[in-house]
DNA sequence: CTTGGGATGGTCT
DNA sequence: GACCATCCCAAGG
């Protein structure tokens, strides 16, 4: 079942937590590719300094303030895309949640073919990590999620357990708005 | 295990 | 001109 909008019409926060365990599908070239979100986190509005949204709507940002249950595909650091999806509560007027992990499902194979790894671990345990093994890009900005194609997000019957909350990775605030859960055995993700 | 540096370019001041 | 919501690899404990 594809997640519906109203799914993302709540807190940020809030949203962050409940994108745990669900499925992101990716198709291209024909092929389906999935993980489960296994990591993720908040980005605000005035109330977040580390936003991109913080300052003022610009160009890039603009999705933040755009229809929730939509992509927000940055690039960073001249070489990497990070992969957010838009929520927000009603009465917010920008926010998104950075998918910095997926744990790999189906379509393995592909992914190691576009990270360039012989090997099936670490495929998508990083925000960067995770569009490059789903060949997501500037191309996939902008997209709904909420309905079948290119990509979506949709239930896997997964309600996960022992969900930890710690400060966010390479900003400076310290609110805890990073939200992860444990593989059933082994480390995270 | 941890630390440090290079790659590489868009965005905002 | 500085700053990145990063990754990878090499070197050191």
């Amino acid at each position: 079942m594809i997640i519906s909008r109203e799914f993302y019409a709540r807190s940020t926060p809030t949203v962050a937590v409940g994108l745990l365990g669900k499925r992101l599908v990716r198709t291209v070239d024909g092929i389906s590719l999935s993980g489960i979100i296994c990591e993720t986190e908040a980005y605000g509005h005035l109330d977040d300094p580390d936003s991109h949204a913080y300052r003022r709507r610009t160009d890039r940002n603009a999705p933040m303030f755009g229809q929730v249950g939509k992509t927000y595909v940055y690039f960073v650091y001249g070489m990497h895309y990070c992969f957010n999806v838009v929520a927000r509560a009603p009465d917010a007027e920008a926010g998104a949640v950075l998918v910095r992990a997926i744990r790999p499902e189906r379509g393995i194979d592909a992914m190691m073919q576009n990270r360039r790894k012989g090997a099936a671990v670490s495929l998508a345990d990083g925000p960067a990590k995770l569009t490059q093994a789903m060949r997501i890009t500037a191309l996939q900005n902008g997209e709904d999620l909420t309905k079948p194609g290119g990509i979506h997000i949709e239930d896997a019957g997964i309600e996960p357990t022992g969900i930890s909350c710690r400060r966010r990775v390479g900003v400076k605030t310290a609110t805890e708005w990073n939200f992860s859960y444990p593989r059933q055995t082994g480390h995270h993700p």
